[in-house]
DNA sequence: TGGGGTTAT
DNA sequence: ATAACCC
């Protein structure tokens, strides 16, 4: 077989799909070469393939977990493999495992439900996403491994630059090794591959590449996953989506408006959210095509040029935003939501809970967090999902009791909590909140800055700013300002 | 609708 | 501080 590994068959994969699917897949040893098409004419390397500077097309991989939450879930207690697993957060079931999928659970699905179609589903329990959290950036790192440049989006998504990559396997390669290439794995749309198409061979190799990610993340984590080659993100995302589970497509260029065009409405399109939709709407658009041929200026009117010349472009399936490096997150969090919450002191109770988990990972992060926030959402009718919320600094004196064990630093923070919370919330007067949330943010690296470097002086915390009477006063007594 | 995340304004 | 987007 020419594929490639399909790390599937140990996971349980259907055999109607496979089947149905076989139809599409690859044969690149034999579809390879179109009849008239000129031969290599330099043999020993492949670099006239690439005419100096014109190589601006990029080969970008969407990698894409298979029910994340479940495989987690099945790794730390394996008896629940071949089971119907839903993962519960609240009244909902997050996500589920293929084996609950078939009996009619879905995603998001109320929990009374998903017991009703399916009375055998075992639950468990994923409001604490620790674990989750920690298998995500193993997965990240693990990608990074290949190729530094790695893009997280969620817990259980990850976008890879493999530009460069492909690049040096090419220059590694023999001509006569070029008419045997294959890629792996499906092709989209089953397009002819055209080897003399330097395009075509470097999505090829992109899609060796990504087989090679989800072997690892099989062999080193246990993870299954869908990946997309394309030459862009928005485009290598719409594609990992085509095979699913545990499997990856390759969209070679002559069929992106295939692709793009098989969405049936606008709303299906990475970028365009729920509000950009609903506006969409009223200006008549729900088709991409609807999208692609609407007059740009009116859209520029309606949505701001920001947002309409991003989406137009989305809709011809141009995207050129770049994959930008997570590196360690930005921010730490954590919230409750309940029925209801009424009284200063429950609250209290709920966001000690909440900082108390926040402190164990920012300690565990090792840098330190410069701000903190509160966020609240009021009970009402409408308008769900609104929330406030008031940030402020945090005391320098607090920031530096953050690694150490035994020094309190709960109360003081604490106490700047609840001085944002009666901000927000008129304790006065009755109130019911259904969710509370903390979020440490504004990270900085450890000071590692001494006294006569220029470090020393550039560091506001340690410079001359902090020693000023008014700067110090300041910090103590304004909670609301940042 | 959960319990997270990000960037832009 | 909010609003939009993503999972």
């Amino acid at each position: 077989e020419q594929l490639g590994v399909e790390p599937a068959e140990e996971a349980g994969r259907d055999e109607e799909e496979d089947a149905a699917q076989a139809m599409e897949r690859v044969e690149a040893g034999e579809a390879g070469c179109s009849p008239g098409a000129p031969a290599p004419e330099e043999p020993g390397g492949l670099t006239w393939l690439v005419p100096e500077g014109s190589s601006s097309s990029r080969v970008i991989v969407h990698v894409d977990l298979d029910c994340f939450y479940a495989q987690v879930e099945m790794i730390s207690n394996p008896e629940l493999k071949g089971k119907p697993l839903g993962v519960q957060q609240k009244y909902l079931v997050v996500t589920c495992n293929y084996e609950a999928r078939k009996l009619g659970v879905k995603k998001l699905m109320n929990v009374r439900d998903a017991k009703e179609k399916c009375p055998q589903l075992v639950l468990v329990n994923g409001e604490d996403l620790t674990r989750y959290r920690e298998m995500s950036y193993k997965v990240t790192e693990l990608l990074e491994e290949f190729s530094p440049v790695v893009e997280r989006l969620g817990f259980d998504e990850n976008f890879v630059d493999l530009t460069e990559m492909v690049e040096k396997r090419l220059q590694q390669l023999q001509s006569d090794e070029l008419s045997a290439l294959t890629g792996s794995g499906h092709v989209y749309n089953n397009q002819y591959i055209n080897l003399h198409d330097i395009v075509h061979i470097r999505l090829l190799v992109g899609s060796q590449i990504a087989a090679e990610m989800r072997e690892a993340m099989y062999n080193q984590l246990g993870l299954t996953g869908c990946a997309g080659v394309a030459s862009n993100k928005l485009l290598a995302k719409l594609v990992s989506g085509i095979f699913k589970p545990n499997q990856q497509t390759v969209l070679l260029p002559e069929s992106s408006q295939v692709l793009i065009q098989s969405l049936s409405h606008v709303k299906e399109m990475p970028g365009i959210g729920y509000k950009t939709a609903k506006r969409l709407e009223a200006l008549g658009i729900s088709s991409v095509l609807d999208l692609q041929t609407f007059s740009p200026k009116i859209l520029e009117k309606e949505l701001g040029i920001s947002v309409a010349q991003r989406i137009q472009k989305l809709s011809f399936g141009e995207d050129n935003s770049p994959v930008t490096p997570s590196g360690p997150p930005q921010s730490f969090s954590e919230e409750d939501s309940f029925k209801k919450c009424s009284s200063e002191v429950e609250a209290k109770n709920k966001i000690e809970e909440l900082l108390a988990s926040l402190l164990n990972r920012v300690c565990q992060d090792g840098r330190k967090p410069h701000t903190i926030r509160l966020i609240i959402r009021r009970y009402s009718s409408e308008n769900h999902c609104s929330r406030e919320s008031r940030q402020c600094p945090i005391p320098s004196h607090v920031i530096q009791k953050l690694g150490t064990g035994n020094c309190d630093v709960m109360t003081p923070m604490v106490d700047i909590l609840m001085k944002l919370f009666r901000n927000m919330v008129n304790v006065k007067m009755p109130f019911h909140l259904t969710l509370l949330s903390v979020c440490l943010c504004n990270l900085k690296a450890l000071n590692t800055a001494k006294k006569g470097t220029i470090d020393y002086y550039l560091t506001p915390s340690l410079s001359t700013t902090s020693r000023s009477g008014k700067r110090s006063f300041k910090m103590k007594d304004s909670h609301m300002e940042d």
